[in-house]
DNA sequence: GACCAGATTGTCT
DNA sequence: GACAATCTGGTCA
């Protein structure tokens, strides 16, 4: 993990659908006890605090969601559904408890390591796609439990850096072009703005929406 | 591919 | 006591 590509504070206090983003195409890692575990970034869903109906936020701190009302480029991280944890980045200013979930990720370090977190069960077979193309999936993958909950993203061991080509050179951000822009998944409330993000064409994405890629 | 039911427990009302 | 920022495995087409 190289310090110095990591994605400064700054980059996380805007409006969390900024953020959202210009989180594509980065790469989330995360040094876990087993060893160094990443992906790039293919979608993402933005959540404003306390002004979005769908947000934990919403109803105001509560110690669960208190990491949120926190500085931002913090991990919340929580669990739910009774078996799955999602990752979060927070954003916006202090006390705004805005954040960016993280959904879906295209693995770049550690797969063997991933593929052992995820088990096998019926899924021997499991092919690549199946790692990371959900939250619950890829906080599975990595290792991420409310163990890591209230980490600085801006620093190891759980960070996100601008991804580096193979040859070594910075990666080009994703083009506008190349990003969907579509609704939240599995919300009851606020469901229609745009606050989904992801990468067109990555088959890494949880779950597509053709009527907005056909725009 | 689409759709559906069931799993399982922390959190909040 | 109800619900949840989900996943899996089943059915049917």
């Amino acid at each position: 993990m190289r310090e110095g590509e990591l994605l400064p504070r700054d980059f996380y206090r805007r409006h969390p659908a900024l953020v959202a983003r210009d989180l594509l195409g980065m790469e989330l890692l995360f040094a876990g006890p087993a060893g160094l575990v990443g992906g790039l970034i293919v979608e993402t869903e933005a959540y404003h605090g306390r002004l979005d109906a769908a947000s934990h936020a919403y109803r105001g701190r509560t110690e669960r969601n208190a990491v949120m009302f926190g500085p931002p480029g913090h991990a919340y991280i929580y669990f739910t559904y009774g078996m799955h944890h999602c990752l979060n980045a927070v954003t916006g200013e202090e006390d705004e408890a805005a954040a960016v979930l993280i959904r879906s990720l295209e693995p770049s370090r550690g797969r063997d390591l991933m593929q052992l977190a995820r088990g096998r069960g019926a899924a021997a077979d499991r092919s690549p796609r199946d790692l990371t193309n959900g939250p619950g999936k890829l906080c599975q993958a990595l290792g991420l439990t409310r163990e890591q909950n209230g980490l600085d993203l801006t620093a190891p061991p759980l960070a996100i850096a601008r991804a580096s080509q193979p040859s070594g050179g910075a990666a080009a951000p994703v083009p506008d072009s190349t990003v969907v822009v579509t609704t939240r998944i599995g919300i009851t409330r606020d469901v229609a703005l745009p606050w989904r993000f992801y990468v067109r064409g990555s088959p890494f994405v949880s779950v597509r929406d053709r009527r907005a890629e056909a725009l």
